[in-house]
DNA sequence: AATATAAGCAACCGCCTCTTG
DNA sequence: ACAAGAGGCGGTTGCTTATAT
């Protein structure tokens, strides 16, 4: 045991990304590919461990990253993968084009899981939290106002008050 | 206008799994 | 069959930006 951490080497640069070492990133896989992250670094002319390299392209420089809000087909389709994977955020990812493991797994915690504890329903099990429902704060929520979300909520079996 | 607090997100850490010799 | 190394993943942190007071 006691493998060394791959960033234990001294002079490796850690914390935000400059646009130059994107761009030497970025030239380096658009020529050579990205083969052996533990190499790519040193081959590159980067002072960066190999993990900082691939996450960095992985969820920020890819080319066929989409950006930007998710719309509310994605947040749904999100939720109801939730259901059946649990926090295998990268099976998540999978599923959504565009979309990175990383930024569904901030977009959850951010947001959906908020908005899922709001309605009265566990984010892990998925079940409702009837000790906690708060029957006026779902009727005054602008979700129960939207049919996707009326939706959503008889998929995961929330009774809907009437 | 200044300060405090909350929200959003990029990036790191450490564990787990897969691959290779 | 086993050990070591590399990649992949999920949890978490901490910085930045937005919003409230």
């Amino acid at each position: 045991m006691g493998r060394t951490p791959c960033c234990e080497k001294n002079g490796l640069k850690k914390g935000p990304w400059t646009p130059e070492e994107d761009q030497k990133l970025i030239d380096y896989i658009q020529k050579n590919g990205y083969g052996n992250w533990r190499t790519l670094p040193k081959n590159a002319g980067l002072q960066r461990c190999g993990k900082s390299c691939r996450l960095r392209w992985t969820n920020y420089l890819r080319p066929d990253i989409k950006r930007g809000r998710f719309s509310f087909e994605e947040e749904e389709t999100i939720i109801q993968l939730h259901i059946i994977l649990g926090n295998k955020w990268s099976a998540i990812a999978a599923r959504l084009p565009g979309r990175t493991d990383n930024e569904i797994k901030n977009y959850w915690n951010t947001h959906i899981r908020k908005t899922l504890l709001r309605m009265g329903i566990d984010p892990v099990t998925h079940n409702p939290r009837l000790d906690l429902l708060d029957i006026s704060s779902i009727l005054s929520s602008s979700f129960y106002n939207n049919s996707s979300q009326m939706n959503l909520s008889r998929f995961l079996g929330v009774q809907t008050p009437c």
